[in-house]
DNA sequence: AATACTATATACCGATCAGTATATTAAAGG
DNA sequence: CCTTTAATATACTGATCGGTATATAGTATT
């Protein structure tokens, strides 16, 4: 905590006020002063405010994908890799859970918004990952066919339902709610 | 469209202008612009940029209590009780999208935001209204007891995941994805 | 017709917005 | 030791922010 460095400062400053108020409500001031530092040591290191927020995409959003990635693959059951899957998420969310907050009330922003936009953007590398893994899944489930896309959306807005509600102290996320939602979800294809 | 009062131009405006950028990053000179009226008009009807807002949620948000309310009776079937909900969300919703989107992305916006608070504050009628639903249906579902408030969330984030697609063109609102959604919903309650 | 009130506009307020020009310090490479 | 470059600060820019003081036009009441 002590030997942080200004670039690292700023980072985690602005994580914290964009979760907390979101990306256009923040003003650079605000962050500078946060972090103890001043406007052009910002401009310095990031160039501009979306520059900023396109630096701190990149830094936890390559580690969500990476995670995302290593459980995105199909182990010929179904249930587990969804199963991984969520467990991903769900440690993902424990671990960062403010650039989590701040993710997911950008990921729900209004379509026109510079934060949708950047966040949108880097999202499309995890729903492709498990696009994917659907579209594998297919030879042992053959009416999953043409519904990858819709899939892989529903399954990551249920496991973001219940991380948003725990991330406003509904609940826990346990791992046997994973199995619940996996469960249920199952269930839902073959409705 | 012609015999618009200016009041109802500026409400017609700032639903739009809020549910396409988001409310802070939208001024109120260009609600004036986009609407052909002057500062002074606006601020003469709702006092504030937080009281045009406020306006919006009173008079689209208790039509929407007004649905749910009706809707959220149990008459001793819960799968029919949550189909009838699920269909008075579809049907505000399809009824009212441009608002829908706007309030559906204050809700997920972060917990500080002006916006945000405003809406919660609107919507824990309609959680109230459902927690109660599932309260009166505990006398059959014996296991739904202590649960109530978080059923009523996952309820409504099921529907509005359902609803988030829909509005961003992945699925059309149709009426047998309800009774899918309360299908695996019920299986979930089971599980 | 006089009064009062609603509805509207012009022109402005101080504060804050994102961003920068310029200068200084510190470190690194030759 | 000298030069270059990275890192930082002071002090500023024009634009836009939410909001308002003042004036005027229309409408309703007396």
């Amino acid at each position: 905590m002590k030997t942080m460095s200004n670039r690292e400062k700023i980072l985690d400053s602005a994580v914290e006020l964009f979760a907390a108020r979101g990306f256009d409500a923040v003003g650079v001031q605000e962050i500078t002063v946060k972090s103890g530092i001043t406007k052009p040591t910002l401009y310095h290191y990031f160039g501009s405010k979306s520059g900023l927020l396109q630096v701190i995409m990149e830094e936890y959003g390559s580690k969500l994908s990476e995670a995302v990635g290593a459980a995105a693959f199909y182990p010929g059951d179904l249930s587990l890799a969804l199963a991984e899957l969520g467990k991903a998420f769900f440690e993902f969310a424990k671990t960062n859970p403010v650039f989590y907050r701040m993710q997911l009330a950008m990921y729900f922003a209004p379509p026109e918004c510079e934060s949708n936009q950047m966040v949108r953007r880097f999202n499309e590398v995890q729903f492709h990952l498990i696009e994917e893994l659907f579209k594998a899944a297919t030879v042992h489930h053959h009416n999953l066919k043409e519904r990858h896309l819709a899939l892989a959306a529903s399954f990551i807005g249920h496991v973001n339902t219940y991380i948003g509600f725990a991330l406003n102290g509904y609940i826990e996320l346990r791992e046997e709610s994973i199995y619940q939602i996996v469960h249920q979800f199952m269930y839902g294809i073959y409705l």
